[in-house]
RNA sequence: GGAACGUUAGCUCAGUUGGUUUAGAGCGCUGCUUUGACAGAGCAGAGGUCACUGGUUCGAGCCCAGUACGUUCCA
């Protein structure tokens, strides 16, 4: 069969996917395998409202080069795929949908919503699977979860009240971000900083001292705060100094009052305050700010909320009621100004926290939510990464797991949204509330508590943290919470790798380890690879914000997706981030570069097919074949132990060189058959085989192509897929064999050289004598040498040979003889080059032989190999000397 | 402000417990080579006082301290 000119990618993914999945070679069930002979993954789950970005093309790009090594390592393998429903994403999706359709979701009931929801998700759900499917994932498709599914759901609530009802989960009014606009509660991870220019005010508070009658007093002098939040002095508390603060050491234990509504509140001390920032004198507000609380609940100060859910301030702020609170910061400087209380305004920059979704500036804001006490439950999970029963890749981020989960804090779970899990707890009338998993249960539950039959309940309103139900999943995935003990959760669970990026360690990886412990009783996977953070060629991250994200599928049209995977992973060192040159594209350029190499020397093989002659011996090629063989052994011995260390990008530099170098520029050269010249047999064979090989081994990184060549290479009978090809065992390697190696590509490379430089072109012919020691390593090699070389004869001397260009390899000494003039100055200069750095060399090795201390002190092992450096540096010497006296 | 990590060739990175020839790779760059696998190529070459300053040591890219710069996370 003519093969193409060139490998086409899109026919080829098209193809071989289809195949695969035909074949169900990605299905997985449980069978009689043992526990170290399976494989399980589950996949980070996206958005369902997610496309395809770099941060996900690295990771499951990773995840799949894990899952086919295992697969053809005979390892019973599964990937488990799926999404999660993102509840704020996907709402906010589904209200623009509305939008546009002119409804808008406060005309809406719940149930309506949620019916509108489910269109949109079943409709334009999870492209991102997909997406997935174009860049070669390898997962079990039929097992694709979805975080909303009827039985994750009722697991995800009945988890709720389990936590519930062992004093895990409360309700309380605590700081959480707040949206304005939205009129929700926000996760961390759904506010993003920004740099933010401000205006820093330094405003008076009068002095006041309290008789014993309680009568306030102004004393006339003043404490100046500095503060960018004017607006929310009514709501302070205190003022707060640094005890150790010489300034205000007069001060402690007295009173000031709020500007324009001369409260009084107390000067406590604290050292939480950094006495160079501002005035040193911070204003203390409960209501507003997270670390105020802190310090207000540390005090037991009085909180004061001046702000309503839209932003505006209340009736409690006693001014400018009704007012947005950035209006309200306008007036109430111009106010300040007006009565002398402001003494100073700087611009100021900050980081200030914006809504993801609506730009809005969050808002510190105490509001009464669910939570979840996390030291109740941390404690196995702290455990097992210390212990490492699980263990980090890279190990770095073991301590900052440990700093977090040391310092854990109370995790905010409850949304104010309808997309999600609804929140079991049942209210009556008067605000009594049950949790239950249902109005039935939640009733007989206020029959038992409250002796109450037949209340009129209503349901929390709210829903979960999307994280609350995606810290499931690696359980869930498998029903081991709905159907516990089902043949798939025993089979499948604990997995083995989790592989997801740093910023999700805390809000997924560390629940996910405490959700494993709390209901598997055991860690929910052995190993956690992170990946690096996606940067643009800036060095900026990658995301939504910013809009750098390269368009994926694009690049897989236009590169293929194992060019796309290539130059992905090539960027991508283990435990580094990676920068991904967008503009350039130079890796995925690299990557279909390094496609277009291998379908060349498929081609070149497979022109030698026609080309065989029976009972042709081509015996010159031994060697060759003798040399690859060892090296291919090498080559896997080091893939080896650099996958345990999940080196990937590594790994694929070096089969990328094994490849490139070793097999096309080495190999092939040296076997490749004269101009006209037939083919033996065995060459041939022995060339299929090792591409074979190699195209297994870049099979986990570039799936696509290396199928495709794997079938091109041979007619197959199936199921003969590289897909599920068994790696073959590593056989030990002889060293002689790849020193000789070296050596023959030493002097190629040498000679080559020294024609260069003399101006001989590739076709004058020259003739080669070598003076050295041992012969019988030259007998192997001489004829490949000959070829590549253009060598008409390679002779043996015991003496210089005159008039002849030479060279000094290793220990011994080559003369090249040519029919061209020859240059002795080029010669000269470039032997006197390397003798100068010969000797330098040996002054440091004498050096060093000659320091007493060295000898006392250095191994003996250390010492022996300075010596042999030594002679080694010497012989060599002797030979550039030798070869300038020749000349 | 605190913590962690990093700083090696123009760029991106290797460099294993301090000694393995006065530092390696890929990409880029320079020169030469165009009819048989591949110019999306081949062959060769140039390019680095290992951020800085001290210290430990017979010996430091590697260990220690400090400085500078950068990144991330937490405040």
């Amino acid at each position: 069969m003519e093969l193409s000119k060139n490998f086409e990618h899109q026919a080829a993914e098209q193809k071989w996917y289809a195949h695969w999945l035909d074949q169900k070679y990605f299905h997985s069930i449980p069978d009689d395998r043992l526990k170290e002979d399976r494989y399980t993954v589950v996949i980070p789950p996206p958005n369902v409202t997610g496309i395809l970005h770099m941060g996900h093309c690295l990771n499951n790009t990773i995840q799949d080069i894990l899952v086919r090594r295992a697969r053809m390592q005979g390892k019973n393998t599964c990937w488990v795929p799926g999404t999660d429903h993102a509840s704020i994403a996907t709402e906010a999706k589904v209200v623009q949908m509305l939008r546009e359709r002119g409804i808008t979701k406060s005309s809406l009931t719940r149930d309506e919503f949620l019916n509108y929801a489910w269109e949109w998700k079943d409709k334009y759900g999870g492209i991102i699977l997909q997406q997935l499917k174009k860049l070669g994932c390898s997962c079990d498709w039929d097992r694709t979860a979805f975080t909303m599914d009827s039985a994750y759901y009722r697991s995800v609530i009945r988890v709720f009240v389990d936590l519930y009802n062992k004093g895990y989960i409360y309700r309380g009014k605590r700081m959480i971000n707040w949206d304005v606009n939205a009129k929700t509660a926000l996760s961390d991870e759904e506010v993003f900083r920004k740099e933010t220019k401000q205006k820093l005010y330094y405003i008076n508070y009068p002095l006041a001292v309290k008789d014993e009658n309680g009568n306030i007093k102004r004393t006339g002098e003043n404490i100046t705060i500095a503060t960018v939040r004017p607006e929310t002095i009514m709501a302070d508390a205190a003022i707060c100094v640094h005890p150790a603060d010489e300034r205000y050491k007069k001060l402690h234990g007295r009173f000031a009052l709020i500007p324009l509504i001369d409260k009084i509140i107390p000067i406590i001390t604290d050292d939480y305050v950094t006495m160079e920032f501002g005035t040193g004198a911070l204003k203390i507000t409960p209501a507003h700010d997270a670390n105020d609380y802190q310090i207000g609940r540390k005090y037991g100060l009085e909180v004061v909320d001046i702000l309503n859910e839209d932003g505006t301030l209340n009736k409690d702020a006693q001014i400018y009621a009704g007012e947005d609170r950035f209006e309200a910061r306008k007036k109430i400087v111009k106010e300040l100004e007006e009565k002398g209380f402001i003494t100073k305004t700087e611009d100021y920059t900050s980081e200030v926290g914006y809504s993801e979704r609506t730009d809005a500036v969050v808002e510190p804001r105490l509001s009464l939510q669910w939570w979840m006490d996390m030291k109740k439950i941390s404690g196995p999970a702290l455990k097992a990464v210390i212990d490492d029963e699980i263990k980090f890749y890279p190990s770095k981020f073991k301590n900052l797991y440990r700093h977090w989960m040391e310092n854990i804090r109370d995790w905010c779970i409850s949304r104010q949204l309808w997309w999600g899990h609804r929140i079991p707890a049942w209210y009556d009338e008067q605000g009594r509330f049950v949790v239950a998993e249902n109005e039935e249960e939640a009733k007989a539950l206020f029959q038992k508590q409250y002796s109450i039959s037949n209340a009129s309940l209503k349901q929390d309103e709210d829903v979960l943290d999307t994280w609350f139900s995606s810290w499931l999943w690696p359980i869930e995935v498998f029903h081991g919470m709905s159907d516990p003990d089902n043949a798939e959760i025993k089979y499948y669970y604990p997995t083995q790798t989790l592989v997801t990026a740093p910023e999700i360690i805390f809000f997924w990886v560390a629940r996910m380890i405490m959700s494993g412990f709390e209901y598997m009783k055991e860690k929910p996977f052995s190993d956690v690879y992170f990946t690096g953070i996606v940067r643009d060629e800036l060095g900026r991250k990658m995301s939504k914000q910013l809009g750098n994200s390269p368009d994926l599928l694009g690049l897989i049209d236009k590169y293929g997706a194992d060019a796309v995977r290539f130059g992905t992973i090539i960027s991508s060192p283990a435990g580094n981030d990676l920068l991904f040159d967008v503009k350039e594209e130079s890796t995925l350029k690299q990557g279909s570069f390094f496609v277009n190499k291998i379908w060349n020397a498929l081609k070149l093989v497979k022109m030698w097919e026609e080309k065989i002659e029976p009972g042709y011996h081509d015996t010159d090629s031994s060697f060759a074949a003798e040399w690859f063989a060892n090296r291919l052994n090498e080559v896997k011995a080091e893939i080896e132990k650099l996958y345990a260390e999940y080196k990937l990008s590594e790994i694929l530099k070096t089969v990328y060189s094994l490849i490139w170098d070793d097999f096309c520029s080495w190999y092939l050269e040296w076997v490749k058959p004269g101009f006209e010249k037939p083919v033996d047999k065995n060459v041939f064979e022995k060339a299929i085989e090792f591409f074979e090989e190699l195209m297994q081994l870049l099979h986990p990184f570039m799936p696509f192509v290396t199928e495709d060549v794997y079938h091109q290479l041979k007619e197959r009978n199936q199921p003969d897929d590289l897909c599920i090809r068994r790696f073959s065992p590593i056989a030990k390697c002889d060293s002689t064999v790849l020193q000789s190696g070296t050596l023959l590509k030493e002097i190629i490379t040498t000679i080559r050289d020294v024609r260069n430089k003399n101006r001989l072109r590739p076709k004058d012919p020259v003739r080669l004598f070598v003076q050295a020691g041992r012969k019988e390593v030259y007998e192997k090699i001489k004829n490949i040498c000959a070829v590549q070389l253009n060598a008409e004869d390679i002779l043996f001397t015991e003496e210089p040979v005159p008039h002849t260009l030479t060279a000094v390899i290793q220990k011994d000494k080559f003369y090249i003889e040519t029919k061209k003039e020859i240059d002795n100055s080029l010669q000269k200069e470039q032997l006197l080059k390397d003798l100068g750095y010969q000797k330098n060399f040996l002054i440091s090795v004498e050096k060093k032989l000659s320091n007493a201390r060295f000898i006392q002190n250095a191994k003996d092992e250390v010492i022996a190999l300075e010596k042999k450096k030594k002679a080694d540096a010497e012989a060599r010497i002797k030979a550039i000397e030798d070869s300038l006296s020749s000349l």
